[in-house]
RNA sequence: CGUGGGGUAGAGCAGCCUGGUAGCUCGUUUGGCUCAUAACCAAAAGGUCGUUGGUUCAAAUCCAACCCCCACAACCA
């Protein structure tokens, strides 16, 4: 057996419920996990930090039980996508905790101790940068209090030392960025990342992993939730070469920077070899704006699921979301394309055929499965251009419904062609067996149960696989 | 002079890198069909391709300038 392909997803920050943005990386990834069919696909949560410590402290229950639900909401959620993976990790796993220990250990040279100072907002608890501190004159907008002159010490990780390695990766494609603009970005970017700090005081930090060899030092971030993506697989105490190098990492364009610059810059200090690819995607936007608690526009992705079903939900944000850029959800969106596409195209379809074949008396006579052409869909799902394999597919569901048009078995029936009838049906239902197993990845309840519905006597479903409301 | 993306039919988008009759989906209008979830198929209407200039036999596509929108800018997916 060949080497399992590893697949990753970048792990929530817990401090809230899932959002509908968060379904993003694990459809993608799941995606391409099911149509390499051969994959390890990890998953899970990012559990520490202030803002976790502080909500635990406002609902008044111990951390680590609100750290427990909220990943529990997570794993829940992901399995309503129809998501399987196979590892899951979380930060506050003791193994996590250790290894991140034994990882920051192995790097030691490549970090340093130094002052940081700035801007720092008591309310936001956090520090500013200059344009912020100017562009609000001095006064944070959330909490209408000055901005304070600070000063602390943090670690920093020597990122100077490996941009050249790491630009050198990225153009040479040994590490892909993926879309292509995201690339330029990033190869624009790296030239002026500063060092990263990779720590916080104890007194500011409380919630995370020591830094080892000093009890003042917290590890902040970066650093702790970057590293889960080998942690799960058992490093440093494991062999983890069957799996990586990872050939997918999955993030939003807002962590990218940190997959594409800090995070291959952690693993050459660490001699480990860099992700093949690292595909971002987009945001996705209600009506055209960002989502956000203050405005009030925010989907929440459980209604969604609970309205529309799994696979519905996997249709619309795999097929009208872009698969790299921004894209709007919109309710009449998406029952559009539910009732178009989904009801109308294939479930309809699929009610037809079934009907024809049935009132035919038609069985398909070798069940080989159809023989696999590389296509264009194989080099768009290789591309990662999931979106527009899904595209392809869709114009093969519609295709089929032109050839019933023109073929016009009823008629054929009528008259009594019963050899020409046979060999129609056959391709009409072949073909659609066809669009069905690219079907696979993207709907694969729906392709099991279109499976079944065309092999021995076919009998078309009393229930609609997608009725209308 | 921060970085990146975008401005193409009523809406949402593709095409631009590798110039050569302006395309897709939804919506609208009309026609066809009857196997099907009032579904399906066909046809039509609808565009100064942000503005101005340049290169070229030829520009949505290349170049320059400008206008407008959006995202990112050391933790709000």
């Amino acid at each position: 057996m060949a080497e399992k392909i590893y697949i990753t997803t970048a792990i929530p920050y817990v401090n809230g419920v899932p959002h509908v943005g968060h379904a993003m990386d694990y459809l993608l990834a799941d995606v391409c996990a099911r149509y390499f069919d051969n994959s390890r696909f990890q998953a899970g949560t990012d559990e520490h930090g202030n803002k976790i410590f502080q909500k635990a402290k406002e609902l008044n229950i111990p951390v680590q039980e609100y750290v427990d639900n909220n990943s529990k909401k997570f794993q829940d959620f992901i399995q309503r996508l129809g998501v399987e993976y196979t590892d899951f990790v979380r930060t506050t796993d003791q193994d996590h905790e250790k290894r991140v220990q034994e990882i920051w250990e192995k790097v030691k040279d490549r970090i340093y101790l130094a002052k940081y100072e700035g801007w720092y907002c008591t309310g936001c608890e956090r520090y500013v940068t200059e344009k912020e501190y100017e562009e609000n004159h001095g006064i944070c907008p959330d909490h209408q209090k000055s901005y304070e002159r600070l000063a602390e010490e943090n670690y920093y990780f020597r990122l100077a030392d490996f941009k050249d390695q790491i630009r050198e990766a990225i153009e040479s494609h040994r590490m892909r960025v993926l879309p292509e603009f995201r690339e330029k970005e990033i190869l624009k970017l790296i030239e002026d990342s500063p060092d990263v700090s990779i720590s916080r005081p104890k007194s500011q930090l409380t919630w995370g992993v020591p830094v080892p060899g000093d009890e003042n030092q917290v590890m902040y971030v970066w650093m702790d939730a970057l590293c889960n993506y080998i942690t799960v697989l058992g490093y440093p105490d494991k062999d983890i070469s069957d799996s990586w190098p990872a050939y997918a990492q999955f993030v939003g364009k807002d962590i990218l920077r940190f997959h594409a610059i800090l995070w291959p810059a952690i693993l050459l200090a660490l001699g480990l070899e860099l992700p093949k690819n690292i595909v971002s995607h987009g945001m996705i936007l209600a009506n055209g704006q960002k989502m956000s608690k203050s405005i009030g526009n925010v989907i929440d992705p459980i209604e969604v699921l609970d309205k529309h079903g799994t696979e519905a939900f996997r249709y619309f944000f795999l097929r009208h979301i872009d698969t790299f850029d921004d894209s709007d959800f919109t309710w009449e969106k998406f029952e559009d394309a539910y009732n178009n596409e989904l009801a109308n195209d294939l479930g309809n379809l699929v009610q037809r055929l079934a009907t024809l074949c049935k009132k035919n008396n038609f069985v398909l006579e070798n069940d080989d499965t159809p023989t696999e052409v590389e296509s264009q869909y194989d080099n768009l799902m290789r591309e990662f251009r999931f979106k527009e394999a899904f595209d392809e597919v869709w114009e093969k569901v519609q295709a089929i419904n032109r050839q019933i048009d023109e073929d016009k078995p009823w008629s054929l029936a009528k008259n009594n062609e019963t050899e020409k009838l046979k060999q129609v049906l056959s391709s009409e239902v072949t073909n659609l067996l066809e669009a069905t197993n690219q079907l696979k990845p993207f709907l694969p309840e729906t392709a099991k149960r279109i499976e079944e519905i065309f092999s021995g006597t076919i009998e078309p479903p009393k229930e609609p696989l997608f009725p209308k409301n």
